[in-house]
DNA sequence: GTTAATGCAAACACTTTGCAGCCGC
DNA sequence: GCGGCTGCAAAGTGTTTGCATTAAC
């Protein structure tokens, strides 16, 4: 059972229609792991169905995101999305090679408790894009 | 002797042109504490100068930037700037009422240390703004 | 006088919106 | 068939760029 199979149940129940191109949004996002640019999910989407537009991409993430079914995820000034199936985490991404890796939430527990203890202050730490340099790109000092 | 000042000798001695723009640019920097939007430096400026495009000021952000001697910030998609003084520093800003507080560099640190030891992974923490909700906001419950 | 910096306008990338027609239910 | 959803086009942000003119040195 695919995995966007569930949330393609849980639109219909909640009385959302099932278009195609709400179906193919959900297989590009569910056919990649981590976050995924909009172009991205565009041109994914237009191998199957050329017709489908930007506004059409935007309008699906939107919804989904507004259900918590998409986590949005913002690198570099735009926008990506990412599948959201169980628990939270974070994402190391590097600057030079572009490359992606999870890391857990518990790397930043400790932060926001300090923030929340010292200050009441409730940091949005769900879902971070941390950037930075990769062992490799660093190694090879670019 | 003003913050600005020091900035404007180092231009000078880079041999770039001290126009009043990149005066008045510094100036609405230097009288506000914290980061600033675009808007607002432009605003400022434009007081006491109307004829200064946007462009320019974009400009000489990245003039001083390039130059570390302010720095930017990603806040919401768009950028702030603000003057370069002293140690690194970070910011909380409340989702909710939009104040900001510093946030010594301090507490980033262990995190950094962490991904540096346990993936080699040198993140870009220098200068970071971390939204949330205030104490006052969290307790009013909006 | 040179040449860098400006103002203006146009282009840019990303995202949102208005609207007429279409199609899932 | 009703009403939500789509495609298209246009507009809206925030930012950058090309170019002729201006002004700092």
């Amino acid at each position: 059972m695919a995995r966007q199979t569930k949330v393609l149940d849980l639109l219909k129940e909640q009385g959302y229609r099932l278009t195609p191109q709400r179906v193919l949004v959900l297989q590009a996002l569910a056919e990649r792991e981590g976050h995924v640019g909009v172009e991205e999910i565009l041109h994914r989407v237009q191998a199957d169905y050329p017709y489908i537009d930007v506004a059409t991409v935007y309008r699906t993430l939107q919804l989904l995101k507004r259900h918590h079914l998409v986590t949005e995820i913002e690198v570099g000034g735009t926008s990506r999305y990412e599948f959201a199936d169980g628990a939270g985490h974070h994402h190391l991404v590097c600057r030079v090679c572009g490359r992606t890796s999870d890391l857990s939430p518990s790397y930043l527990l400790e932060l926001r408790d300090r923030l929340v203890r010292e200050f009441g202050f409730q940091p949005d730490l769900e879902h971070r894009a941390l950037t930075g340099r990769c062992a490799e790109c660093e190694a090879k000092g670019g």
